[in-house]
DNA sequence: ATGAAAGCGCTAACAG
DNA sequence: CTGTTAGCGCTTTCAT
């Protein structure tokens, strides 16, 4: 192992760096020492067009490569041929717990392929976005895989429609027939809802997400929709709304939502971290989970089992969907075909220690 | 801000991707458009030669290029001078938490000044980095930040003397002189072991990392000096070593700790994963945080303050290491001159609620 | 099975 | 200040 890790093709890395970063071995120098033309080598490195050569001058050429540490120049590969086997990835914020999963799904899978992702934070800043999508265009990227899509996000149609693969990543656009790999809201919200109601909860609350975000709208028409077919009572009062996907606008919502003074026994949250904010909230007013509010989160990201209490909430899988979501790019590539096609993972329910049966004490006020 | 997002330049997107994907507009297409020869137009365009160009001119080539939405294709460019304005970072798993906060210090500040990072996890498999290795060595990347890199790595020092300029990041190699920015692990060690001390703790136990990977050895090694230093006894039964820096490695090592049933009333963990593992198998044996056993981590990791207790542990400004490590990268490449600097950022210690003044009932068996 | 020739899109001397 | 020329390193017809 340690040996081999100095190696590339059994070539010491010192010598085959020397070589391609001082004076840089090309093609060319490849087929001198092979003792033949320059596009015999080239078709003699590829494995496509191997076959055309001469079993013995393909040995030829691969030992002088191999010996001279030749690194074929992706950028004039990509030059010449018109791929560059580059996929951009566009993400709010590598920092939010969702992503890294999603992100690792689609690097090893575009990986296997011989693809490399280029990552964007968007920091939900439009500027940013276009700025990001300007230097992946220049760049000619291959594909775009969006995760941090507003519904909105006309633009991104566009460069769908214009013939550059589109896939979107656990958000989608409202106008947009953009193929798209999620978790099903509309189902993870029913887990959610039925899973409050069947421990006796009737007066839930909801603290949504933005709603200029397509998770934020579905999981909260889901919302309703599911108190609706459980016979509940859907009281707006007992709605608010964050600003973004984070403790910090959790809290704020949790708040407001406590201040309108309305009984509740169980909260919704539309995301683990807005589920975190109420847990803030809730403890700061000497509330507890689940003995005095039950609280359910969406996601089932990294560490939620390790919060205080640990967290009960919606799995999605976030490491498949950015599988799924890197083949869907690559079959777009292949085939330059698009199909609107929209893969929609199904989530399942983790009970774990945020939710209880409905004390048979009094809510509070 | 919506009708910004559709646009580039002042150019709809659409149209802009139609150019640029269809037929591709070109250089010569803008030099023609605005009637000048291509070299002239590619003057105007660059910021750095723009001055060498009439005003007028100027005027006449980024209209022409504003107009049919011109993208510079930055595969030519690279190639033609040999600069690709793409910096590779080798990580063993964004998944670690660790990690985010440090790849955003390095896109943001690298992202600046207009340099793009091609991402590598390497899952600590040294194929798997070498391949890695290869791609980006293949795509010409300007300079390589490693996070990955393991005591023995002597691959990374023979590429940084090659004259590619390489950055560690958090680790250091143990025979190379390579640059690196990484918080001070002896004086982060240092605040735990002075704090536990200070809380009258003096039977304390150490869940080490990995020795292979420097912060693991340095952590263990500072462990001893500072309990030497601080006059408390070092029992070497009370010193356990985790294969990995992760939960699961963690709960193995405190088994054996608490299996070889010599008494102590703390932990220092060398990392807050394994502090995780700690609280696990402590709570699985009912051994409660910090009233039986205090547990100080390692990092400030996102999300220990939410751990049931919140966490003890050591911050490490993480962000501020991307970014030193992204400044002293463009250095590098500005110079193509290493100075083998390597840049400390001061820990400090953060105090919540997983360590406590130790207990004047029995300690445990 | 291999060589010759051309060109991907751009920049950088060098002339003028 | 602008045009001419050449070529970065590679692939790919087209010949042979």
């Amino acid at each position: 192992m340690v040996r081999k890790s100095g190696l590339f093709w059994g070539v010491p890395l010192a010598t085959m760096v020397c070589m391609t970063l001082a004076h840089t071995v090309t093609l060319r120098d490849v087929a001198e020492k092979a003792g033949v033309h320059p596009s015999t080598a080239s078709r003699a490195l590829n494995a496509r067009s191997r076959t055309l050569v001469n079993d013995q001058t393909v040995v030829r050429v691969l030992e002088a490569a191999r010996v001279l540490g030749y690194r074929p120049n992706a950028l004039a590969r990509g030059l010449k041929t018109n791929q560059t086997f580059t996929v951009g990835m566009l993400l709010p914020d590598l920092t939010n717990p969702l992503f890294p999963p999603i992100v690792r799904g689609v690097e090893d899978t575009l990986g296997a392929a011989d693809y490399t992702v280029i990552l964007g934070n968007t920091d939900n800043d439009t500027d940013k976005e276009v700025a990001i999508l300007g230097t992946m265009l220049n760049r000619r990227v291959d594909a775009l895989i969006v995760a941090s899509a507003r519904r909105s996000a006309s633009h991104l149609a566009e460069l769908g429609e214009s013939g550059l693969p589109v896939v979107l990543v656990n958000r989608s656009t409202d106008n947009a027939r953009l193929p798209s790999v999620s978790g099903d809201d509309h189902a993870g919200i029913g887990l959610a809802v039925r899973h409050l109601a069947s421990l006796g909860h009737r007066k839930i609350a909801h603290v949504g997400g933005p709603q200029d975000i397509s998770t934020g709208l579905a999981r909260y028409q889901s919302f309703i929709s599911w108190m609706q077919s459980e016979g509940l009572e859907v009281d707006p009062r007992l709605i608010v709304f964050s600003e973004w996907f984070h403790e910090a606008p959790g809290a704020v919502a949790t708040t407001e939502l406590l201040e309108r003074g309305v009984e509740f026994t169980a909260i919704v949250a539309a995301n683990d971290l807005l589920a975190i904010g109420c847990y803030d909230v809730l403890a700061e007013r000497g509330m507890r989970v689940p003995d005095d509010v039950s609280v359910i989160g969406y996601n089932d990201m990294p560490f939620s089992d390790k919060l205080n209490p640990p967290l009960t909430t919606i799995h999605i899988p976030h490491y498949m969907i950015g599988v799924r979501a890197a083949e869907l790019a690559l079959e777009l590539i292949a085939e330059r075909d698009v199909g609107g096609q929209s893969v929609r993972l199904t989530p399942t329910l983790v009970e774990r220690a945020s939710t209880s049966r409905i004390s048979t004490s009094l809510p509070h006020a």
